[in-house]
DNA sequence: AACAAATATGGAAACGTTTCCATCGGGAGG
DNA sequence: CCTCCCGATGGAAACGTTTCCATATTTGTT
């Protein structure tokens, strides 16, 4: 890359000092109308631009804010990073994203290097907000920041949507609808509290709701294909006629994996997802889910962190009852004694794989003629 | 924020100079076995790390790499900016995001930012690649820079779907199940240069196959509802049997808006969509489209800056027929006679809406009984 | 014991800004 | 005509690094 013209360049071309050329050119402090325009026609000739690295070592201040997010292959953290980006940018901010794959590792290694790139804040969501250490290592610092989609630890604020409530009131709607025995299904189960909290919620409100505990369903492999795990875990619970996907895209693979097994949704077994992704009510069935506004938390969040920087007022988060609404949907059906007989019994006939493997290959297609 | 150590606290601490402290820290150059303790332990006590602005003041080298997708709210952005970025921290290198939605003025602004901020490299999908203010810009300053999903100009490398083929491959996936009356479904039409290869790819193709020129219809808004556009669209063109969309959110939002209309697909219409977006093969009727491989391109255009930045051998861009693949799917299915005859005039009787609104209501949820 | 060679260490310059301060010139007021 | 003041301008310090160079200290060889 050609060596860029700096200050110096552009006084020597103008014939002033360099005191002269930044004055002139962020319109700061006096200068004479023909030095002025002197100095503007040096700028233009030599394409100059102020080097971010040298303003920054000199006010340090990097107008950069960081930002880790496990993943922007989910459109829930896409969504959520766009809008703080939004934010940032009109702010005069400019984002350095790094995504951690899930990885702790990954996560602290992260946020050692945007420290290190002395950002001026940091957005940020962690496996676990309990027990960070990258979250810890920017306390120490004070570095501004705000929390995303993480459960706030004691008096910390995050935008996050209430996933412990969210679960109970997906626990409520297969209450509505007369199930009682359910189970959840949980992706990186391990390394996100997220999931965690959704499982507390839903298992607790199944509790109250008098319905008997779910049954937990994890897999670790984000491939498409579901349908052995969903074989497996129905055989070991035939009880159950819904299941609680912790997120939509995990939700459309049991969907697709129950149609491939020749086992309805909803008549036979009921399916719940969360995040309320957009292709959720395109579908047929449409998917019922707990509906979030993702990029409403990404923008509170960036706001928040601009605020602390700034020292204005930051903005409120939502009430905990804002951050997610229930969206029914034709995933989600009343149970009824029929149906729980019928379909039942007849989608998992006791000991016979080669039954349901033949049933498959006919149901591949349906609606094809 | 508290003030952060530098290292020449850390060399007051350890009672020596700044250059020893470098070394001991840096690894370079000798220093004796308890001058090395001694400065370590007060780098440890102090909390310190490198400032990477004064590095990059010093070394004219801030090892980030800028990144200017329109948006990451669509996952073809997502995966391959992910994929740009997983190879960024692999060689040490933080990436820089800004989404310009669409915005020829955001991304001319963005370029100028990241030049300032002296990003070592650039990687970007531009709104049109043959005339981009903020692409001369870097032409200009010789910044190491990659085209993504942009048609590359003369004598350029850029890591991108072949638009124009892989829309000649759904003319034919057309022409091959009989089809001759199709539309094109374009989003941002104006502002993209992709979403118009994609149509001249298809019109083109039409032709050779003796189908007719396909319709064009433009939508504007993202919005989810597509059906009034839809139903204007073919009243317009009642003759229609296909509708090619170019991205698959939009097929998805056809099909969604067709059963609204009563129109069944693929019987009485069908469609197919352009991304191979993962969703797609999860629902009924499956998504016929263009499958992509976006995150190989975004890795593979990350690799290309890297290589340019240190000299190496960039990677190969993979055979134009190597960046897509037609996916079949059961919203494409043949045109027969009878479903012509018999679909299409039963869908839409000539001039009663009344008729079809009921239907609507009607169809809304036909698998839930 | 003397000296060469190697090792250890610190001072200072450079990178590109901003900003404080000093200098210089000129116009207004006495 | 002298003084005062203000506008215009440039020099230089500071920000946090790395690195060149010079100096100081140790080690090894005769």
């Amino acid at each position: 890359m050609r060596q860029a013209a700096t200050i110096k360049d552009v006084g020597q071309r103008a014939g002033c000092g360099v005191a002269t050329v930044s004055r002139v050119l962020n319109n700061t402090g006096p200068a004479s109308a023909k030095m002025r325009e002197r100095v503007l026609a040096a700028a233009d000739a030599l394409d100059f631009q102020f080097s971010e690295v040298g303003r920054s070592l000199q006010s340090s201040t990097t107008r950069t804010i960081g930002c880790v997010v496990p993943s922007i292959e989910n459109p829930v953290y896409a969504d959520a990073v766009q809008g703080a980006q939004a934010v940032f940018v009109n702010a005069g901010y400019q984002m350095l994203l790094t995504c951690t794959n899930y990885s702790a590792d990954a996560e602290i290694h992260a946020v050692r290097t945007l420290i290190a790139k002395q950002v001026d804040g940091m957005l940020l969501t962690v496996g676990d907000a309990q027990n960070s250490e990258g979250l810890n290592l920017i306390r120490r610092r004070q570095l501004p920041h705000s929390l995303l989609f993480n459960a706030a630890p004691a008096g910390q604020t995050s935008w996050s949507v209430d996933d412990h409530a969210a679960a109970a009131a997906v626990a409520d709607a297969f209450a509505k609808n007369n199930h009682v025995h359910t189970g959840f299904l949980a992706l990186n189960f391990l390394s996100s509290d997220r999931a965690r909290r959704r499982f507390e919620g839903f298992a607790e409100r199944c509790m109250q709701n008098g319905m008997t505990p779910p049954a937990l369903l994890e897999v670790d492999d984000d491939g498409l294909d579901l349908t052995a795990h969903l074989h497996g875990f129905l055989e070991d619970h035939p009880e159950l006629t819904g299941i609680f996907a912790s997120n939509d895209f995990l939700a459309f693979a049991v969907i697709r994996s129950a149609r491939k097994l020749s086992i309805d949704v909803p008549r036979d077994l009921s399916i719940v997802g969360f995040d309320g992704i957009k292709v959720g009510q395109m579908v047929e069935p449409s998917l019922a889910t707990i509906a979030t506004t993702p990029r409403v938390l990404g923008t509170g969040a960036g706001k928040t962190v601009l605020s602390m920087i700034d020292g204005s007022a930051p903005p409120n988060v939502p009430q905990k009852e804002q951050t997610f609404s229930f969206r029914a949907g034709g995933s989600l059906a009343p149970l009824t004694a029929e149906s729980k007989d019928d379909g039942k019994v007849a989608a998992f006939p006791p000991s016979n794989d080669q039954t349901r493997k033949t049933a498959k290959i006919q149901q591949e297609r349906p609606n094809e003629i």
